[in-house]
DNA sequence: GGAGTTGTTCCGCC
DNA sequence: AGGCGGAACAACTC
């Protein structure tokens, strides 16, 4: 669920609260979530290792450690990552606990267990699992309305797949996907190739307004995304389509659609979406 | 207790 | 060969 202004948002509330802790000790509950180590050398490495700082790409989440080693996060569904004192009841579904300073600890919460943690040295983390294969950051300079061109124009996929292919574009999941795809007009149900030079021109400014907004508004909390604070986000309140299948359409008012494009639950207004 | 949920990866096909 | 589509998978909640 977590998607780029989501993660955008867990790590500006978590660089402020986490950059120069210490990491004392590791509790690993669910040894599942590591995914290239085990639970004791996931532990001993970690240990007594400084937080420099947390970054994120796409929807990963990278928190950088003294020494070369970088924590590399993937919430996935339902991870959360919060920090509370230790006098915090541990809720259910609390996989790893971090201690840091004083009373503070840094807590994987993940109710679905799909998140993954890499723990990997410095010089190899851009090769590590998804992260070697993202495209350009949506919000960088690096994405132009000519590389967002250039890509519809090599692809020959739904308008849907495209958004969702983290080789593409990186950190757009599906909610982001559908309300990009209505406030730039355009039926998720259209190939790339299919888009003249307007309709790509306006979804490269949706792309960049939605998740600007998205990041605006601390993000979507429909479920169980929270920031590293615990704070929800409040852009489920602006949603124009996402999870409103066949509420009446904000712009129009007519009915939305509901339907499924590359496998996933798209919705959109059949009459503002051409 | 079955359906719904999503990001990623893998596999088979053209 | 490689792009593409679809399915599988992870495991929990309601």
């Amino acid at each position: 669920m977590p998607e780029l202004p989501e993660v955008e948002t867990i790590k500006n509330s978590l660089q402020p609260l986490l950059k120069d802790e210490m990491i004392r000790k590791v509790d690993v509950y669910y040894p599942g979530i590591l995914r290239n180590m085990g639970s004791e050398e996931f532990a001993s490495t970690a240990k007594d290792r400084c937080i420099k700082s947390v970054q994120r790409r796409g929807k990963y989440l990278l928190i950088t450690l003294s020494d070369g080693y970088t924590l590399i996060i993937h919430l996935k569904m339902s991870g959360q990552l919060v920090v509370t004192s230790a006098g915090e009841p541990v809720r259910k579904h609390t996989h790893l606990i971090f201690h840091l300073c004083a009373d503070k600890q840094l807590r994987y919460i993940d109710t679905r267990k799909f998140g993954m943690i890499f723990l990997v040295p410095d010089d190899d983390w851009s090769q590590t699992c998804g992260l070697r294969y993202l495209g350009p950051e949506p919000l960088e300079e690096e994405f132009t309305p000519k590389v967002l061109a250039d890509a519809l124009e090599e692809r020959q996929i739904g308008i849907k797949a495209f958004l969702l292919d983290q080789s593409m574009i990186a950190g757009i999941g599906n909610i982001y996907a559908d309300e990009i795809l209505f406030a730039a007009g355009i039926d998720p149900r259209r190939r790339t190739r299919s888009l003249n030079d307007k309709e790509k021109e306006q979804l490269y400014c949706s792309i960049r307004n939605k998740l600007t907004e998205g990041i605006a508004n601390r993000g979507t909390t429909l479920r169980d995304y929270i920031d590293g604070l615990g704070g929800k986000g409040g852009f489920q309140a602006k949603l124009e389509v996402y999870g409103r299948k066949n509420k009446l359409c904000n712009r129009c008012g007519n009915e939305l659609t509901g339907t499924v494009c590359s496998g996933r639950s798209t919705v959109y207004c059949p009459n503002c979406q051409k």
